[in-house]
DNA sequence: CTGGATCCCTGTGGATACTG
DNA sequence: CAGTATCCACAGGGATCCAG
């Protein structure tokens, strides 16, 4: 884990910066449903269906909106096959496949601090009743 | 439980099912505001005023929202200095610090990425006139 | 300076129905 | 099956004012 202190680099500041592109980029990745695909997109191909099965509770319109997005950003590959019924495949590019690796880094911490963050929020609310 | 895919493990399904309290934790925490401040916050120590001026576009009221939310989460500590005018100053805790080192992995993935993702926008667009 | 409370508006996102 | 479109409710979030 990174606990040595580079003196703050410029590159943090650039991504932090407003109006920038990478800001702009940033928070467009930086949501609920869009690292829950990515994350469930794990090196495997899925149609929309399994997508929506195994994100639970990504609505219709939410799943084919940040699928949009993703493949227009160039994180998700969307292959179409020409048959009927139709079937549409996506997976994750290597851009999406790097960005996966860190989604998984928050998926752990998660689960890692489950524990504590139940234990904090219960001390938060005591103080406050 | 409940994943009908072996094969992925069982970690991953954790934090992806719905309901459970991993979910909401992950939702709570993958968010525009809270990762930007979390980013922010790297092992230093800053007030609130700081904090509005470090992440660029923020409104007061998003700052104390999401900072009460990091700090009943137990991401950040507040320490109130008794003095007038007042002055209170926020740091991540360790939990906290654990987080920002992925949140670090999605910036310089951000700043990675810029170029391609520019690319693949020109060419998505340009196949919707 | 810190931050709560209020007003208010826009965008997000859900439900449903409709095409290919 | 894979979307798009429409309607609409509600919360996210900005601006402002107030208080400790």
């Amino acid at each position: 884990m990174v606990t040595e202190r580079p003196e703050r680099d410029q590159a943090d500041a650039d991504v932090t910066r407003v109006d920038s592109l990478a800001r702009e980029i940033f928070a467009g990745v930086a949501n609920k449903w869009a690292l829950l695909l990515v994350n469930v997109l794990a090196d495997r191909t899925l149609r929309f269906t399994e997508l929506q099965r195994e994100v639970g509770g990504i609505s219709h319109k939410m799943l084919s909106q940040t699928l949009r997005h993703l493949e227009r950003d160039g994180l998700v590959d969307r292959t179409v096959h020409p048959e009927v019924p139709p079937r549409v495949e996506y997976r994750l590019t290597e851009a999406g496949e790097a960005l996966r690796a860190t989604v998984n880094g928050m998926c752990a911490w998660t689960r890692a601090h489950l524990d504590h963050i139940e234990e904090a929020r219960r001390r938060f609310d005591a103080t406050r009743d």
